[in-house]
DNA sequence: TAGGACATGTAATGCGTTACATGATTAT
DNA sequence: ATAATCATGTAACGCATTACATGTCCTA
């Protein structure tokens, strides 16, 4: 296969921005929605999308406190400080404008990057250089990789969506169950290339 | 909801590195696959790559070319100069111990790391601050972004890799197919969403 | 009473993207 | 003959991760 056998005519744009240019990034709106729901401190913004919003959007500590520090020079947030002992803390809360920001952008029908980064397809991609049992054992390997998301979508972040929505707030539920759904199809989708295989 | 409604005990590691440290990056792999696929130059390695590979691995021109040159100073590759008009070019291909290298990692029973980065997902995660209205308006984004995905898998990408299939290059139609359900799945998975949600 | 896990945050580094540069080819 | 697009590549910048630092609480 040459690579012009692969290779597309016109390739498409997957993204592209709309409107005026935004002032800040994404991680910026996903630390004010954080704090919106209700955590105080850098380290409850990193637990908490740990448990939940990890799985389709990363949020690193460092990203944490550099957007932190950036939403409190314009104004979206305020910082106090509320040291524990010896130890420093800072609890942030949503100001007026930043809880407008945030609903904003949550409104604004700008195309939604969505980006893939999966080993396991890409490996697959060039199975062509290995044996058949090497390739059924890393499309099980992919199947496996799954099946150990979906039961910690169901043993852990399913029941503290459940939790929370009991309280009133619904949508990390639904997303909770996409990704645990996306999960289940992965299994099914896998093990259907593994029946092709065998 | 506080944070600790949503905080997980003990947060899971998704992807745990195994065996020796790996001397290069995935990238360096994905250009080496790309290679001997039959792509000759970095150039060449982009177009195949925004034809194929670029839906589940991204790899943009400079990290194209800096791990030509890394994987040349280790002898995985030779590139030889090969300009056309005054234009100059550089053509690689595949060493021996290149080739080798590629599928030793192949089948390297590593962790297969899994990322998505979906701001689609994002704001459904905190859809609570907006009414209804908003957020069925945004899920039908969500799915019309899959079909425009589905479209170009469709026409592009399946057709592409259906070609490739034909000269004995199997495994790009398996990834692409993959591909091409994962986001039938979704475009189902949004609209029952959007049932709920009426 | 010391070792580990929790809590909170930062410095340094490196990976990736955006924007640019330059020559050739095609269209008008 | 000029603009647009294709082809090929690089420099500069910024975002993100890895590794570290420091204090506190629990527990054996």
């Amino acid at each position: 296969m040459s690579a012009r056998t692969l290779a597309a005519p016109a390739p498409a744009d997957t993204v592209a921005a709309a409107g005026r240019p935004a002032p800040f990034g994404v991680n910026a709106y996903a630390v004010l929605g954080l704090l919106r729901l209700g955590a105080r401190s850098g380290y409850e913004i990193k637990r908490t999308a740990d448990a939940s919003t990890r799985f389709f959007w990363v949020l690193s500590p460092p990203q944490i406190y550099t957007e932190l520090a950036n939403l409190e020079r314009a104004g979206l947030v305020t910082g106090r400080s509320a040291p524990q002992g010896g130890r420093r803390r800072r609890l942030f809360e949503l100001t007026a404008a930043g809880e407008q920001a945030l609903v904003e952008w949550l409104r604004e029908p700008v195309a939604l990057s969505l980006e893939i980064r999966d080993m396991g397809l890409l490996k697959l991609f060039f199975a062509d250089a290995l044996e058949r049992d090497d390739v059924l054992a890393h499309v099980r390997a992919i199947r496996r990789r799954s099946e150990r998301m979906l039961e910690h979508f169901e043993q852990v972040i399913v029941p503290l969506a459940s939790q929370a929505a009991e309280g009133g707030t619904r949508y990390p539920l639904a997303t909770a169950r996409f990704g645990q759904e996306l999960h289940e199809w992965l299994i099914a989708r896998a093990g259907a290339l593994e029946q092709e295989l065998s």
